[in-house]
DNA sequence: CTAATATTCGACTCTTAATTCGAAATATAA
DNA sequence: TTATATTTCGAATTAAGAGTCGAATATTAG
């Protein structure tokens, strides 16, 4: 019998080990995280990972169904208004880099992993490609609506989403600065890259 | 004593080896390209690969040297017209553009590989390097000159450096289609992107 | 043709890192 | 307080993959 106290400590423990393999990540890069390293950084015990995860896999996917679940659920409320598709998207694209403003470097690993990791087709990868695909469905379908309301240039929608999608990742990610992109600033940029279009 | 010929055969198994190991990169990833997976698409025995190259990072390291020594050779002959910078910037971005398409692999391993590889400060990263510093250089200062004369909106270089670096990269390498961008689709959004601005 | 040189590769070593195995320690419940 | 369940981890196991060795095999020069 697992009392209700114990459940929430077991998911503090889980948490303090997800919390250490992002460290190790940031630090060595995905690839050379070692169970070694995340089991020095948790300060547990490399053998008491497996006892709460069942493969060093499992510990990074469970970080991307938590990250992309957490996307998800704070964009959600703000995407339906679809009357004003380009500022539904900007707002959308604005809570995101808030969301990585807040932690980097778990942003920096929910959108650079999934490349290195997933090469094979596992059942679990399903739960965060969820997400994932979700938010692309739907950034895509506002940048449809927008170019249909000359609110974006027409162009193909997939393409733009891609050259957008490279625009955030760079301004986020790319160059060496620690320092992230300020609100400020990246909502310059997005204005001035996509928002200066037809009649809005 | 070493013939002439001796000398090309060589090199032309050198290539060979380099050729296959980009193909075991694309189809695995670079983390998980083995030394006896690039023997075997190489069609030699894995010890021999060590005849021609001291270690498996050599190999890698040999092509991000000549493929960046063959951009940084391409847009050499461009970059010296600095009446309009946009133009020029464009030029150069164009050109990268065409090599890209010709061979997307190649290019993707050496804008990608660069994270991934050089986390160990060699003395042999160092040839390629210059090549890509003084790329980004170059382009950088374009943009400036640029911005100085109005022909691109007024931001941090660096900052719209980086932008238009995540953008490229998204353009040509984000997205599951095969099929690279097209001369023509490319120019419409670099210009639609960046080059709507001022008076040219 | 024959010695020297260049090339090839199967089999072996070595290292690193994931995963497992008990057995001990700790906490919980009766 | 004793039996049971939970948690911890040092040490052993296993596997993959980089790099080496020494013996062929092939090529070249004289």
């Amino acid at each position: 019998m697992i009392s209700d106290r114990q459940e929430k400590e077991r998911e503090i423990r889980k948490e303090q080990i997800l919390k250490a393999a992002l460290k190790v990540f940031k630090l060595q890069g995905i690839e050379k995280s070692t169970m070694d390293e995340i089991a020095k950084q948790a300060d547990f015990g490399k053998a008491s990972l497996y006892y709460y995860f069942s493969s060093k896999e499992e510990i990074f996917v469970e970080l991307l169904d938590r990250g992309w679940k957490m996307i998800w659920e704070s964009i959600e409320p703000v995407i339906h208004n679809r009357d004003h598709p380009k500022d539904t998207f900007i707002n959308a694209l604005n809570i995101i880099g808030g969301l990585v403003r807040n932690d980097s470097v778990l942003f920096e690993f929910l959108f650079t992993a999934p490349k290195t990791l997933s090469e094979n087709p596992n059942e679990k990868n399903i739960e965060w490609k969820k997400y994932q695909s979700k938010m692309y469905s739907v950034l895509q379908s506002l940048l449809e609506e927008g170019i249909e309301k000359k609110e974006f240039p027409r162009m193909r929608p997939d393409i733009l989403m891609r050259a957008i999608g490279g625009l955030f990742h760079g301004l986020f990610f790319l160059g060496n600065e620690k320092k992230s992109m300020s609100r400020e600033t990246m909502e310059e940029f997005i204005t001035t890259f996509i928002g200066n279009y037809g009649t809005s």
